[in-house]
DNA sequence: AACATTTGACCTGC
DNA sequence: GCAGGTCAAATGTT
């Protein structure tokens, strides 16, 4: 158990080494597009490289073993919560049962992407809003619309950037459990962004996690709108999940309803690249981000290597 | 009626 | 105590 833990940290130390070089070559290339917010990007990845290292090195006394493989709240277990959490701090409520534990945001399992619009492919209902320290725009918390029935236990978080690129920083948690997830998920599926900067294809890999149906035009969309759901497996039957029948509130155009002068994704908007990355800590604020020049998608299991030579190409 | 979003309160970690 | 994440009642939409 030790010896895994000496690696483990070796493999922070040395993905924090990456992340500086990272730095020092990508703040170069921000300069150039009059654009700093790589930079914030950067120490994000240095931030969360740091306190993986911190814990590291603050449980040397064998509990790193113990600890919990997952911060995971078991939310549907909520309900055999003890006396004791149950009835913290304050009496129970006379009439209803207290809220369920849960824990804050973990923060593993999570992946960041820069979009230009909030859809992508998925049904989400929105279960929260808030606004954030040092940022404008609130951020907004959805869960899958298939966790009740199906227990799908994907979440994202969207908060809108402060910057006028009118793009959004999206956090996804877990995976998509539920039948109706992404079914371009098979092996060989290629990705064209023609969003001008990106010019190199990755083929996807062929996890039910990976989300590979972004920018769903909207003319496919809003002909699938208008569909009954099924269980087909087909790209229009894969698009027709992101508004999951309630064709009546597209995620981009209750972005609008939130902030009425924005005009995300309702014209026609040709799909930019993504910045897509698995997070070991997700980000708490999203003052100024930026994003990278980035067409690939890929949720599992890539090496930072990998990673840094695609951005760095 | 059934589903969604809104929003204030609640809960937890720092 | 504060900030972020979640709950759940109220409300809206179809």
């Amino acid at each position: 158990m030790e010896k895994n833990k000496k690696r483990l940290n070796e493999t922070l130390i040395k993905g924090e080494d990456s992340a500086k070089k990272l730095q020092a070559l990508l703040c170069r290339r921000a300069y150039n597009d009059g654009s700093v917010s790589v930079e914030d990007l950067v120490m994000e990845i240095l931030g969360s490289f740091s306190r993986g290292l911190s814990m590291l090195r603050s449980c040397d006394s064998g509990e790193f073993a113990g600890a919990p493989a997952s911060p995971y709240m078991t939310l549907a277990t909520s309900g055999d919560q003890t006396p004791e959490v149950k009835n913290r701090k304050k009496p129970a409520p006379a009439l209803k049962e207290r809220r369920g534990c849960y824990k804050r945001r973990r923060t593993i399992d999570s992946r960041v992407i820069t979009s230009v619009t909030i859809e992508d492919g998925y049904a989400w209902r929105k279960y929260g809003q808030k606004m954030i320290l040092n940022s404008q725009s609130p951020r907004c918390y959805y869960r899958c619309t298939h966790k009740p029935d199906h227990g799908c236990k994907a979440q994202k978080q969207v908060q809108k950037l402060e910057d006028e690129s009118n793009m959004y920083h999206i956090t996804y948690f877990g995976h998509h459990t539920c039948p109706t997830q992404n079914n371009f998920s098979h092996s060989g599926v290629v990705l064209d962004f023609n969003g001008g900067a990106s010019k190199n294809h990755h083929s996807l890999s062929n996890s039910p996690s990976a989300i590979t149906n972004f920018q769903v035009q909207p003319s496919i969309k809003q002909e699938v709108e208008s569909k009954t759901q099924s269980t087909d497996v087909s790209v229009s039957d894969n698009v027709s999940s992101a508004n999951d029948g309630y064709s009546h509130s597209s995620p981009a155009l209750e972005w609008n309803e939130i902030w009425q002068h924005d005009h995300l994704g309702s014209s026609g908007h040709e799909g930019p690249p993504f910045v897509w990355f698995d997070n070991e800590d997700s980000c708490a604020s999203t003052s100024s981000h930026g994003y990278l020049d980035m067409d690939f998608l890929n949720n599992d299991g890539f090496s930072s290597d990998f990673l840094f030579d695609e951005v760095l190409s």
